[in-house]
DNA sequence: GTGAAAGCGCTAACAC
DNA sequence: GTGTTAGCGCTTTCAC
């Protein structure tokens, strides 16, 4: 049976290498593989080097992957929306696994758990060397099935609540402290929260960040108001927002958990004849592209996501090379972006507003990336 | 050797379920593929079916892939910046082939075209069933490449000079009608453009369907002020406005070849003390996310990514049933999406400026699929 | 240090 | 209809 209809012929085997080397195929195999390359005597390796080259010869990933068990290749598990912070995610991932000789599978993750497992199942049969999670809920099974099947995976963007596998995620309590402190130091004392989904390690964070960061300034977060968001998206800000604003006028401003969910903020102010940021104060988080032509341009606490793909990338590698090595959790630092949607609140007392800037530069507070 | 280091047991192989079942390997495998199931014998096939749920049994894609030749997974190549049009096709394409039980390898192309095929060899060596290239030049060596290999693949967004592949992709030339019948409509005749790289068909067919609509319009197209981005960035755009407008201080609206070379245009504009769209129309091409939210907002002309890769989906799969069947072209109509970026020109005699708009929901123009 | 041989798990001729 | 057999292309024991 011929693997492709048309006449094209197929690569070189490496038999046919050996032939032309004069050896045999397992010591063609010996010289190929850089970690067996020394069982070879070095002036036969580089014969046989050379006849590959000039056949053009490449190893069959699939006949080694079904010797070997192993493949070079990953799975990446993704929401399936589309959104900002994944794109970049993924493409700082793939960028550094295909340094390493890494292909990458992308798969959108069903939200029925039983799929789920069937996904992974799938995955795992055609023998991934790793898994890249990006969806996990704070308790996740997805993780459970991967430890228990000796399953290298790492988690990126979302934690669980506790570490049972390495992750690479921004820090969300940090990105909040950033949040209030400038809101804060604006004049800023009703504040509110637009939380994201709770079972999301980013929206729980968040919202718990949100919390100790009132706390520290003396503010009592127990009776600040807060709405959850039920996904992280324009309409579900929105709505949240639209709650909040009714029950609690006083508010002046409004941390959202996140960029879209910031925007919904924006349309309820709108909608509601506020002004942003004269009326309501609002931050983001995230900065993803664009938010900074929006009007008014957001405020918001950037992550880099690209960064957190790539850094993934290396846990992954990591994990594969050492199955049983320590669960390691990267922690990036995020920056806040001071655009134009704060500013001192109303009838602030505070000194003068520090936050309203005339250009498009943006003014940064910290950076820097620290390992745990 | 074992495949996992750990004390997973391994998943059931065929021949368990033979026994299981009281059959031979073969015969296991043809009651399991329901292309071949019709050769075993009714009641033996669904005792095979049964031995393999019980024993929760999977065929081992890489054997059988060693096998056939055919691996259910496909390629898809895209370029290396991770843009927003991109994120949507790979979502469609994704949504639309696991549905299909094929799995995606996602790759970003390298620049260096003799990296380029390495890469497409490294795919093909996996047994990709087909390649998905979302980042052909108007003539492009991976498509003789897969053409001389017979390797099925369809092009996605852009396509090439002359068919030779199948494609999906959006009407270039309308999507530049609409823009162009929009302002003359408003009353422009002083009307510019700021073209995408003319390499990839999307800047070049773009720039053409604007020049035709001038001339529909009886504007002497090629005198029409026109600008090349080298790339689709902002900052492309920005750059090639400023050029625009340093030599063409006549000019009252702008059509960018996407909506990113719009928004540098607005950047162009505001540095130069220009308001959009009082001095300056600009029309964008694409309709990506949070385009409404910009200040003014964009009106732009609006493609379904999304839709593009399912299409593109459905195609591929056509091509790998049928690696002979015919080169098909799919063209996505695009609608114009009127929002407050234009406007009657400064001192014009037309009727009374009918773009500005309200609220938030865009007009719609027209909306339909046509297939070619 | 190299060759021989077995076998990863499956499919598809070929027998009967 | 079902079993037998060969082999996809590689890696890795095991001999020597």
């Amino acid at each position: 049976m011929e693997r492709r209809s048309n006449g094209a012929r197929r690569q070189p085997t490496m038999k046919q290498v050996a032939e032309a080397a004069g050896v045999h195929v397992s010591t063609v195999s010996r010289a190929l593989n850089p970690a067996t390359r020394s069982m070879v005597v070095r002036s036969v390796a580089s014969r046989v080097l050379k006849a590959a080259k000039t056949l053009g010869y490449r190893v069959d990933p699939v006949a080694a992957s079904l010797r070997t068990g192993r493949s070079h290749l990953v799975g990446m598990l993704i929401p399936d929306i589309s959104t900002n912070v994944f794109a970049p995610i993924l493409s700082g991932a793939i960028e550094r696994l295909s340094n390493s000789g890494y292909s990458v599978l992308v798969a959108y993750v069903p939200s029925d758990p039983e799929q789920q497992l069937d996904l992974v199942q799938g995955l795992v049969a055609r023998r991934v060397d790793g898994l890249i999670l990006a969806t996990v809920t704070r308790q996740d099974p997805l993780v459970s099935f991967c430890l228990e099947q000796g399953i290298p995976a790492v988690l990126v963007n979302r934690s669980e609540q506790v570490a049972r596998l390495s992750a690479v995620v921004s820090d969300d309590a940090a990105g909040m402290r950033l949040a209030v402190d400038h809101l804060v130091e604006l004049g800023h004392r009703r504040i509110a929260h637009i939380a994201g989904p709770l079972e999301h390690s980013t929206g729980f964070l968040r919202k718990a960040g949100f919390m100790q960061a009132l706390w520290a300034h003396g503010i009592d977060a127990a009776a600040a108001p807060c709405e959850v968001a039920g996904t992280y998206t324009r309409e579900q800000g929105r709505a949240a927002a639209e709650r909040l604003l009714q029950r609690h006028r006083e508010v002046t401003a409004i941390v959202a958990a996140n960029d879209l969910l910031a925007l919904g903020v924006y349309d309820a102010l709108r909608e509601t004849g506020r002004e942003c940021p004269k009326d309501v104060s609002v931050v983001g988080h995230n900065d993803m592209p664009l938010v900074d032509l929006v009007q008014p341009g957001l405020t918001t606490v950037r992550i880099s996501h690209f960064e957190m793909g790539r850094q993934t990338a290396d846990l992954l590698e990591q994990a594969i090379q050492d199955p049983g090595g320590a669960v390691r959790n990267v922690v990036l630092q995020p920056v806040l972006i001071v655009r134009s949607s704060t500013a001192r609140p109303r009838h602030a007392t505070s000194r003068k507003n520090e936050a309203r800037m005339s250009g498009v530069v943006p003014r940064v507070r910290q950076q820097k990336t620290a390992r745990q």
